[in-house]
DNA sequence: CTGTTAGCGCATTCAT
DNA sequence: ATGAATGCGCTAACAG
């Protein structure tokens, strides 16, 4: 049953039956009341979304786009925090939640996007191309989160400053032999050690790059050469793919295997600390860890990890906001908080 | 840019253009090449989704309604891998995912979820209205996870067998005081311990019901009576809703406190894990501790949670191929595994 | 192989 | 306060 159809059916306007679904104004509270009745008795469940969209458009659907994976995005931590910030703010304000993946061959889905009233876009993807598509229609408004895009306001938080912070902490114990387990780092794929001839990703555009130059700042305040400190790189954030790297580095022999591991993610960090529980090694004894994140399954166990919280939910609030126009469209930073968990006192 | 100025631009006509992006066996391949290039060049970024999807009929878009609002279900694990499930099917299918909860306010959002193509409704909400006009529309198929819905195939586990399974395991060590605790069961909120009076939802719609069911089952087979097991309810599957519970559970007085807990989830088993753990309670010496669902987390850790894995990645899979019809709408029941850690060995 | 045409279902003028 | 008319941008029949 169509607007039109019901409007024939009652006797009105389809003009009618519009206002009384969307312009309560614009009608006599009876007639309004009789066609809601009606419409219900009938059947007819109100505008269809598809040529609403098209005559008004607007979906009131905001998208967002995830650099990895939505399977990936899913099971993350992080990103969950985020989608919760994101939804919590587009549900209170009737708006639904579009998941896309910046993965996705958008060759497949041509202009898919397009019916998106915005997009949050989360975390540099490999390809460009969808970012193009995205800014190249021009109209609706867009967020970058964790990455800098030309001319898009973003959203961040002091990775720099935190791993610097969190570094220094870690440092007032000296290290014999400190190492840096780096997430997506490198310009090349590579799960394992990072040798010296490997690129990495460029400074700007990336937040692991941030956090990697925050630890190398507080190496060289304590006069370590940040370049002699042994750095791995992690591909993807799961225990599957970081488990075969951290086992490398714990099964090293005794006066090889460091003694202070800075980790990027808390993901990273417990993979580690899970590995050194298995191997009998103590923790912060015999090592130490940090991480980076804050999420609660680092929180709510023993020993308590020494990591960076960063509040993902809220960035998620102010992307949203700032995409439905609830807030004004320019970069935020957000801080973050070191916490002094147990596997790093 | 639209497609009608596109194609008076190049001197084609609207059909052209609309076959270039759509039906490239309608025209030969060096007009599409123009036309496509053009396109590029003067910015035009392919059709419309909105009105595509008006015109079509259909808009690439499948819904997952979420009996639990989308900041829970999004960090929920067990509702992560089903949606990761149902992501990488649709994914690989060209179709995107819209997040929709089942308690946001159905009435502001009026006939909204009528973009989408299709409909996975994952557990029982609160409200029935959501589901009756998403049944009405009639047109768009649905899916049913994890709850049974009258007319519409249902993807579900074998929550009785496999609490029967669990409990058996449990119980050949006699415990001496066992309790369970349950996940929403009561039919009024409660988040404590379950008294005689209260009503319990019922057996048809939920499967924690069942779950409940063939913990009892395995109960009166070693001779223990049901009714006398002490039950306690959680209301939301969250550490901070489920702590104070289990702490009051923990803080009786020893002669008191269980000995063996049956828990609908992981989520419960590792809070009720973590606090025995803070106490100094022995796990599974002083306390036997089972879960259901089998998440990363309680594997990945030690000791390792003794529970049922149910594998909600497929069940995502089988209901997003379903909806696509790649598979036969029917019912569908998937096996669970028992999987003996070290909480209740 | 290409062009013309008629809606998809609705919201919004502008009359009355 | 109400109704008739227009077109949002596109696709699919059909005609040429």
């Amino acid at each position: 049953m169509t607007l039109k159809e019901l409007a024939a059916e009652l006797g009105v306007s389809t003009a009618s039956v519009s206002n009384a679904f969307n312009r309560p104004d614009q009608l006599s509270p009876k007639l309004r009341e009789r066609i809601l009745s009606e419409a219900r008795r009938l059947g007819y469940r109100g505008p269809d979304a598809k040529a609403r969209s098209l005559r008004t458009g607007r979906s009131r659907i905001i998208a967002v786009v995830l650099a990895e994976t939505l399977t990936y995005s899913l099971n993350d931590a992080v990103a969950s925090e985020l989608l919760s910030g994101i939804a919590e703010v587009l549900d209170a304000h009737g708006h639904t939640l579009l998941l896309l993946s910046g993965r996705q061959d958008a060759s497949r889905v041509p202009g898919s996007s397009s019916i998106a009233d915005g997009f949050i876009v989360y975390g540099l993807m490999p390809s460009l191309v969808l970012l193009d598509e995205l800014q190249g229609t021009g109209r609706q408004p867009l967020v970058a989160v964790d990455f800098d895009l030309e001319g898009q306001p973003t959203v961040h938080v002091d990775d720099e400053p935190a791993c610097y912070a969190i570094a220094r902490h870690a440092l007032t114990t000296p290290p014999r032999r400190p190492a840096v387990i780096n997430l997506r780092l490198t310009e090349q794929p590579c799960n394992g050690r990072i040798g010296d001839d490997q690129a990495l990703l460029s400074a700007e555009r990336t937040i692991t790059r941030a956090r990697l130059a925050g630890f190398q700042r507080a190496f060289a305040e304590v006069g370590i050469d940040p370049a002699a400190v042994p750095m791995w790189n992690i591909e993807e954030n799961t225990f599957e793919v970081c488990a075969p790297v951290i086992e490398a580095i714990l099964d090293a022999p005794a006066d090889e295997r460091p003694d202070l591991l800075l980790c990027m993610s808390d993901r990273i960090a417990l993979t580690a600390l899970t590995l050194a529980e298995q191997r009998g090694l103590r923790v912060p004894e015999d090592l130490r860890i940090t991480g980076f994140d804050g999420i609660a399954e680092g929180q709510y166990r023993a020993p308590r990890l020494t990591t960076v919280r960063q509040d993902s939910v809220e960035k998620g609030r102010i992307a949203a906001r700032m995409i439905l126009g609830l807030s004004p469209r320019e970069d935020r930073l957000l801080s973050t908080k070191l916490i002094v968990g147990d596997t790093c006192p």
